[in-house]
RNA sequence: GCUCUGAUCGUCUAGUUCGGUCAAGGACACGGCCCUCUCACGGCCGUAACUCGGGUUCAAAUCCCGAUCAGAGCACCA
């Protein structure tokens, strides 16, 4: 490029510059012009000593003359980003289905209604599916609560999101069962029946127990015996994974456990359950979520269902792990919400004090300023705290 | 203890992928002014940040190393 045409670019900016600072500043306009004339990057020293003497010009003239001649130029301002990054993915074509999986244990908090709305709002920004999953595999100390079904459908809806379908893990029993054999008859899992403390201390050890080297009709066989024979905390089926894992939690981890408990919802049908890991795989991919979107505090997860993944050859979700909305005081948590209930400080889950769902409908917040307030605070993995005043200020504008 | 994350105005964030339009943008809060009988709304203006220390480079919020602080996980919970 002539020497002159560089010059006038530099002048441009060099004006704006001392415009706005008082006097032009050689790193500054030596950016700018890079900026709009990048094969300038191999000469920097040459750039360099042009810009030196416009900027001298420019720094020379008078305020109002400087003024006079900006004028004549157009700046290009940055665009700013509105709503939720893209996904590459999703632009090279791909369709983005995620799904809400909460537990039915108890009502919506705003925390549950950062990752419902992320998924909905991806889900819609790509014209994908948004299902609502009950990951309700645990009728012991995650006991479903029956109103809670509905009630979270009904808060998914009052904050304007699409449900596709909704599906209860608890009635896919059958489904995880085939899955599971499958795993069995590949040699990919097997029945553990060490008792609980033998396994953690073996775990611990990264040593395989006997149980571990049993061939598949041996497995197969305790398997149909966990449904029927076996006692609680008797037998375990359990994942091959990696019994060297630097974190022992994820070597073979377990799979499915025998609860002896009524479900809600299916009653003493089933005593094999199978847990969180296992049953959210199978589902994400038989649902054909493309994008799971959850707390970073599954980080571990993500690495314990990898090795499910693999063992059937599955294409793995892409993930999100997103920060935690967080509430400060003494309500922050959902045992928090339970106990204030039982003490009578609250007057229930729908009490307008409460950060759950109920609670903000009850005390008059527009959804939609919810919904803004979550987009905005975007995907970022570390946490940050609720700010009521800002939804106030949002639901305010909203009008 | 082990494993893994994260750190930008008071707060929530944009920017970090690929160093140069960043002398760091926006929103909320705060301060001032205008509007108004008052409040609210609205409009204008202002204060205010790259955790710290090294390194690489003409150039670092951005890349590398170290430190600090904070968070999460280490279940037959989800």
């Amino acid at each position: 490029m002539p020497e002159n045409q560089i010059k006038e670019i530099a002048r441009k900016y060099a004006l704006k510059n001392a415009l706005d600072y008082g006097s032009a500043r050689l790193g500054a306009v030596l950016n700018k012009v890079l900026s709009e004339v990048p094969d300038f990057k191999g000469n920097i020293k040459e750039a360099a000593r042009i810009i030196s003497e416009v900027i001298n010009e420019v720094n020379a003239m008078p305020k109002a003359e400087i003024e006079q001649e900006v004028a004549k130029y157009t700046f290009v301002k940055k665009e700013e980003r509105i709503g939720l990054p893209e996904l590459e993915w999703a632009l090279q074509g791909m369709q983005v289905n995620t799904r809400f999986a909460p537990n039915p244990s108890g009502f919506m908090h705003i925390g549950h209604a950062k990752i419902a709305v992320l998924c909905d709002e991806y889900s819609k920004k790509y014209k994908g599916l948004f299902y609502l999953r009950f990951d309700d595999t645990d009728p012991k100390t995650k006991k479903p609560l029956p109103e809670a079904y509905a009630q979270t459908a009904k808060d998914l809806e009052w904050l304007g999101c699409n449900v596709y379908k909704t599906i209860k893990q608890s009635e896919r029993i059958e489904l995880y069962y085939k899955f599971a054999e499958e795993l069995i008859r590949n040699g990919n899992a097997y029945v553990c029946t060490c008792a609980k403390e033998e396994m953690q201390e073996n775990r611990k050890k990264g040593i395989a127990c006997v149980c571990r080297g049993s061939n598949k009709e041996e497995a197969l066989d305790k398997w149909k015996k966990m449904k029927t024979d076996y006692k609680e905390g008797e037998a375990v089926l359990r994942l091959k994974t990696d019994l060297a894992h630097p974190n022992s939690s994820i070597r073979d981890w377990v799979m499915f456990r025998i609860i002896d408990y009524a479900h809600p919802v299916t009653g003493i049908r089933y005593r094999v359950w199978p847990l969180y890991n296992f049953a959210s795989a199978v589902d994400d991919h038989e649902m054909q979520i493309t994008l799971v979107i959850r707390g970073k505090e599954h980080e571990l997860n993500q690495m314990k269902q990898q090795y499910l993944f693999d063992a059937f050859s599955w294409t793995i979700p892409h993930v999100l792990e997103v920060g935690t909305l967080k509430v400060q005081g003494e309500l922050a948590h959902k045992s928090d919400i339970k106990i204030a209930i039982s003490e009578g400080r609250l007057t229930g889950w729908d009490d307008p004090r409460a950060p759950t769902i109920m609670g903000f409908r009850a005390k008059g917040v527009n959804p939609k300023a919810i919904r803004e307030y979550i987009i905005a605070s975007g995907i970022k993995k570390h946490d940050s705290y609720l700010d009521l005043q800002k939804i106030a200020a949002i639901s305010k504008k909203l009008g």
